[in-house]
RNA sequence: GCGGGAGUGGCGGAAUUGGCAGACGCGCUAGACUUAGGAUCUAGUGUCUUUGACGUGGGGGUUCAAAUCCUCUCUCCCGCACCA
C-alpha cells in the first residue's frame, strides 16, 4: 500500500475534474435543477481566511450529493471587488486599484482551487469588470425612472477617518462598522434609494421563504412596522396642529403633555411667541452635542425644557397641555412629536415625575404614582369619556374610528427602516451614471452607452471636503445632456459595495450575457435560489438590500419569482484557538494554505465541518485539525480489507442501510458533524470486522466524498471500481433493513438498569421475562421484593416495578 | 429594559414523539512496535468514600421512567434598544 499523500492525489483529482468538465451545469432543462450559493468573497489582500471554507464546504457537501441524486446543479463563484480596503492599498501602494483586484483575485481563485470546490468556474463573476457594472447601473437607472432614486439633503452618517457616508445599516453603535472609528453627523446632498417603499413586502413575503427564525425576526425588528395612528394636536391660538403618532391612542384621555424633538421645525416657525428662547437654543445645543452613544446610554436621567409660550390642545379633552423639547424624541422617527401619557408610558412616566407635570391614569390596574402601567389588551379604561369602560384593544378601535370621523387623525404604519442612502464619496465603485443638467435637471446616461466606465485618475485619495475625488476628473465630469444636448455635469458620487452583490445572483445565470442582465428562459429556470446560505452580519444588509432590489426587478418584469432566495441559512464565525476573533494583531490567524500544505484540503475540508455545530461559533483547535487527518489515514488503509462481493457484507448490512438514511438526511440539514461521527463509526465497525466487500466500500466512498472527494475518488480508483468516483449514482436504503433484527434490550428495576438482555426485536413480554430470569445481576435485585407493576414497550425497554 | 437561544466529562460536542446519558473526535493513562517520532496499533478513560452510590447550571414538581415536560431561579450568548 502507498503512503497516503493528499498533496499528489488532490492536484491530480483536480485536474481531472476540471479538463472533464465534471461540475457544468447540464443544458439539459427537463432535469430537476439545484441553484445553491454561498456569499462571494471580497478578494482583499490578505488571502483566503480559514472561515470561509466554512460555508463553502456545507454547500458543497451538498451540491456534490444532488449531482449525485440526478440534479441539474449550478455552484457558482465570484468576486465582490469594489470597496475600500483595495482603494486604500492602490493609494498607500500607488498601484491601480484595478491592479490590486486583479492580483488578490488571482490568489483568491488558486486558493479555493486548492480546496477542491466544485464551483462552476466558467460563470465566475467580478462586480468591477465594466461587463457586469454596467448592469448594476442599468438596474440603477430603471429605479431613478420609477422613482425609486432620488437626491436629498440631509444629515448623513459621516466616518471622518475613512471620509466616506455611511447607510444606517454600516453603522454600530455609533461607531463606523470598517474601522470601528466615531461617526459624526454630516449635511450632504446623498443619493437615496426608497427602500421603504417595500417595507411592507419586505416583511410579509418573509412568511414564504425558508430562511432560519433569527434572520426573519432580526429582519422584521430592523424594518421595524408599527400600525398606530396619527393625531392632530392643535396649538391654541393658531391654524397650525401638531401631528403625533401613537399606536396607543386609546390613551388619549391620559395625553397630559407633549414633547417634540430638539429639532423641531415648529420651534423655528414660532420663534417670536416663543418666551424662553434662549434656554430653548441652549437645550438644542446641547442635545446636538450629545454623540449618538451617548443618546443610547442606559439608565440616563431625563432632560427637557418646556416651550413656553405656545400650548396644544388634546383633541379629545380639551383642555390645554404644555409642549416640552426633549431628546428623548427623535426627529427621525414618526412625526418628530408625541403626545406624552405618563400613566401608561415608561419614559413619560419618568419625564413626568422629574418636571412635576400631572399623571392621569386612563387605564385601570395598575398605581400610576409608581410606575408607569402598560396593558396592551384587556385593560379597563378609565376617565376616558366616550371609550371609558371598554377594554383596551376595542377602545383602540372606537377612538381610531372616532378620530378619523372627525378629521382629527388618521390610521397610520410606521417603519423603523430609513431609506438607504446611496451615495459615496470614493472612487473604487460603480460610478452612478447619471448627468446633471441646468436646463433639464438629473438625466439618466442612455442604455446604449453603458457602462459609464471609470476614468483613469492621477489621484484616489478622498478629499476632506466630502467630494468624490471623480470631482477633480474635469474632463470626464463635463458632458452634454443627453435629453437636450446642453452642457452638463456628470454625477462623480459613486455607489457603496453592496451595490453590485445586490443581484449578482441573477449573473451567474448568464454571465457573458451583452444583450440583458440574463435570458429570461435561463433565469425562469434556475430561479430562486435554492439554498443561500452566509454570515448573520449581512442579515440586515446586503441580504434586505437584495431581496429589495430582486422585488424590484420582478416589479418591473426582468424576474419571475417575488423573492430571490428560497432558502438562507447562515454559519457560524471561526473563532482563534484562545477563542478570540482571529487577527493579524492578536497573532492567532491560520491561514487555510498552510492547513492544505501540510495535512491536505480533504482533511481542512472534514475538520472544518466536523468542528461543531455549523451555526455556532466554534473555536480552532489544531489537534482536532490532526484527528481529522488520522481519520482519512484510517479510510485510506480500507483499501488492504476490501475483498471481492458485489454485496454488503451481512452483519453490516444494517449498518450500511441506516447510515446511507443519516448521511443523506444530515448533509441536507447542516448536521455535518455529525454524519461525519457517523462514518468513522461505520468504519470503526469495518475493522472490528477486518473485512469489507467491495460493494460496502462502494457505498462507504460516495456517502464521504461531498466531504472528502479527493482522497474518496482516488481509493475508487485503486479498488479498481466501476467507472469514475463522479459518475456514481448516490446509494439508496431500504427501510426494512434499517431496523435492527437483534437488540440489547435494557432491563430496569425501579427504573435504573440492572441488566440487559439480547432479544429479538419482536419478541413478547414473556420471553423477555423469562430471558431476563436468566440474568444473576438481574435477580438480584428481585430477590424478597414483590413485583408491582412492569412496563414494557416492545423493542426497547423493559421496567420492573418492585417494592 | 424587551425579544430569542443556550447551559451535558479535562475540551469540542452526541442523544428531543419522555425509554441504556456521554456517540464521534480531542486530550489523558498504560502497553506493543520503534537507534525518542507531534507516526502507528491495542486496552482504558463521567465522579466518588467503588459488592454500591451519585451524575446533564441550581431548587421544587409530574411520571414506572426526565438532559428532554411543568414551575421557580442563576449564568452566558445573540438581536433590538428613549421607535412613541
Amino acid at each position: 500500500m502507498r503512503e497516503y499523500k493528499p498533496n499528489e492525489i488532490e492536484k491530480k483529482w483536480q485536474d481531472i475534474w476540471e479538463e472533464k468538465k465534471v461540475f457544468e451545469t447540464d443544458d439539459d432543462k427537463s432535469k430537476p435543477k439545484f441553484y445553491a450559493l454561498v456569499e462571494f468573497p471580497y478578494p482583499s489582500g490578505q488571502g483566503l481566511h480559514v472561515g470561509h471554507p466554512r460555508p463553502y464546504t456545507a454547500l458543497d457537501i451538498v451540491s456534490r450529493k444532488r449531482r449525485f441524486q440526478g440534479y441539474n446543479v449550478l455552484f457558482p463563484m465570484g468576486w465582490d471587488a469594489f470597496g475600500l480596503p483595495t482603494e486604500n492599498f492602490a493609494i498607500q501602494h500607488k498601484i491601480h486599484p484595478r491592479e490590486v483586484t486583479k492580483r488578490n483575485v488571482a490568489m483568491f481563485k488558486q486558493q479555493l482551487k486548492s480546496i477542491g470546490f466544485s464551483f462552476n468556474w466558467d460563470r465566475e463573476v467580478n462586480t468591477t469588470d465594466p461587463n457586469y457594472y454596467k448592469w448594476t447601473q442599468w438596474i440603477f437607472i430603471k429605479m431613478f425612472e420609477k422613482g425609486l432614486a432620488y437626491k436629498h439633503e440631509m444629515p448623513i452618517n459621516w466616518c471622518p477617518s475613512c471620509k466616506i457616508g455611511l447607510a444606517n445599516e454600516e453603522v454600530v453603535a455609533g461607531n463606523c462598522e470598517r474601522c470601528g472609528g466615531e461617526v459624526i453627523r454630516k449635511v450632504k446632498n446623498q443619493w437615496m434609494l426608497k427602500i421603504t417603499e417595500y417595507a411592507d413586502r419586505l416583511i410579509n413575503d418573509l412568511d414564504t421563504v425558508d430562511y432560519i427564525d433569527r434572520i426573519k425576526t432580526q429582519q422584521i425588528n430592523w424594518i421595524g412596522r408599527s400600525e398606530g395612528m396619527e393625531v392632530n394636536f392643535k396649538i391654541s391660538g393658531k391654524e397650525d396642529s401638531l401631528k403625533v403618532f401613537t399606536t396607543r391612542p386609546d390613551t388619549l384621555y391620559g395625553a397630559t403633555y407633549m414633547v417634540i424633538a430638539a429639532e423641531h421645525p415648529l420651534i423655528d416657525k414660532y420663534k417670536d411667541d416663543i418666551e424662553n428662547m434662549d434656554q430653548i437654543k441652549e437645550y438644542q445645543e446641547y442635545a446636538s452635542k450629545k454623540s449618538d452613544f451617548e443618546r443610547t446610554e442606559l439608565s440616563k436621567e431625563k432632560t427637557g425644557v418646556e416651550i413656553k409660550g405656545i400650548r396644544a390642545m388634546n383633541p379629545v379633552t380639551k383642555k390645554e397641555i404644555p409642549i416640552w423639547i426633549s431628546d428623548y424624541v427623535l426627529m427621525s422617527y414618526g412625526t418628530g412629536a408625541i403626545m406624552a401619557v405618563p400613566a401608561h408610558d415608561t419614559r413619560d412616566w419618568e419625564f413626568a415625575k422629574k418636571f412635576d407635570l400631572p399623571i392621569v391614569e386612563v387605564v385601570k390596574g395598575g398605581d400610576v404614582e409608581k410606575e408607569a402601567y402598560i396593558d396592551t389588551e384587556s385593560g379597563v379604561l378609565v376617565n376616558s369619556g366616550i371609550i371609558n369602560g371598554l377594554e383596551v384593544k376595542d377602545a383602540i378601535e372606537k377612538i381610531s374610528n372616532w378620530l378619523e370621523e372627525q378629521g382629527l387623525g388618521h390610521k397610520k404604519t410606521n417603519y423603523k427602516l430609513r431609506d438607504w442612502v446611496f451615495s459615496r464619496q470614493r472612487y473604487w465603485g460603480e460610478p452612478i451614471p447619471l448627468v446633471y443638467c441646468d436646463k433639464c435637471g438629473w438625466v439618466p446616461v442612455p442604455e446604449d452607452e453603458l457602462p459609464v466606465m471609470l476614468p483613469e485618475v492621477e489621484n484616489y485619495e478622498p478629499t476632506d471636503t466630502g467630494e468624490s475625488p471623480l470631482a477633480n476628473m474635469t474632463d470626464w465630469v463635463k458632458t452634454t445632456c443627453p435629453k437636450c444636448g446642453g452642457g452638463a455635469k456628470r454625477e462623480t458620487d459613486t455607489m457603496p459595495q453592496w451595490a453590485g452583490s445586490s443581484w449578482y445572483f441573477l449573473r451567474y445565470i448568464d454571465p457573458h450575457n451583452n444583450s440583458e442582465i440574463a435570458d429570461k428562459e435561463e433565469l425562469d429556470y434556475w430561479m430562486p435560489v435554492d439554498w443561500y446560505n452566509g454570515g448573520m452580519e449581512h442579515t440586515t444588509l446586503h441580504l434586505l438590500y437584495s431581496r429589495f432590489w430582486h422585488k424590484f426587478l420582478y416589479d418591473i418584469g426582468v424576474v419571475s419569482c417575488r423573492e430571490p432566495y428560497s432558502k438562507r441559512t447562515a454559519h457560524g464565525m471561526i473563532l482563534g484557538e484562545n477563542n478570540e476573533k482571529m487577527s493579524k494583531s492578536r497573532g492567532n490567524v491560520i491561514n487555510p494554505d498552510d492547513i492544505v500544505n501540510e495535512y491536505g484540503a480533504d482533511t481542512l475540508r472534514t475538520y472544518e465541518m466536523f468542528i461543531g455545530d455549523f451555526e455556532k461559533g466554534v473555536s480552532w483547535s489544531d489537534n482536532g485539525v490532526r484527528g481529522c487527518r488520522r481519520y482519512l489515514e484510517r479510510v485510506w488503509r480500507l483499501q488492504d480489507i476490501v475483498v471481492p462481493g458485489e454485496k454488503y457484507t451481512k452483519e453490516l448490512e444494517t449498518s450500511i442501510h441506516k447510515i446511507i438514511k443519516k448521511v443523506t438526511e444530515d448533509y441536507e440539514t447542516l448536521k455535518f458533524n455529525t454524519a461525519i461521527a457517523a462514518l468513522m463509526e461505520l468504519l470503526n465497525e469495518f475493522n472490528s470486522i477486518g473485512k469489507i466487500t467491495k460493494a460496502d466500500l462502494r457505498t462507504y466512498l460516495i456517502l464521504l466524498n461531498p466531504v472528502a472527494p479527493h482522497i474518496t475518488e482516488e481509493l475508487w480508483e485503486i479498488a479498481e471500481l466501476d467507472g469514475m468516483l463522479h459518475d456514481a449514482t448516490w446509494p439508496k436504503y431500504d427501510e426494512d433493513k434499517i431496523q435492527d433484527k437483534v437488540i440489547e434490550m435494557p432491563i430496569q428495576i425501579n427504573g435504573k438498569v440492572r441488566g440487559k438482555v439480547t432479544v429479538k426485536v419482536d419478541d413478547t413480554q414473556d420471553i423477555v421475562r423469562e430471558k431476563a430470569k436468566e440474568d444473576e445481576s438481574i435477580m438480584k435485585h428481585l430477590e424478597g421484593k414483590q413485583v408491582v407493576k412492569e412496563i414494557f414497550v416492545a423493542g426497547r425497554i423493559y421496567n420492573i416495578v418492585v417494592k
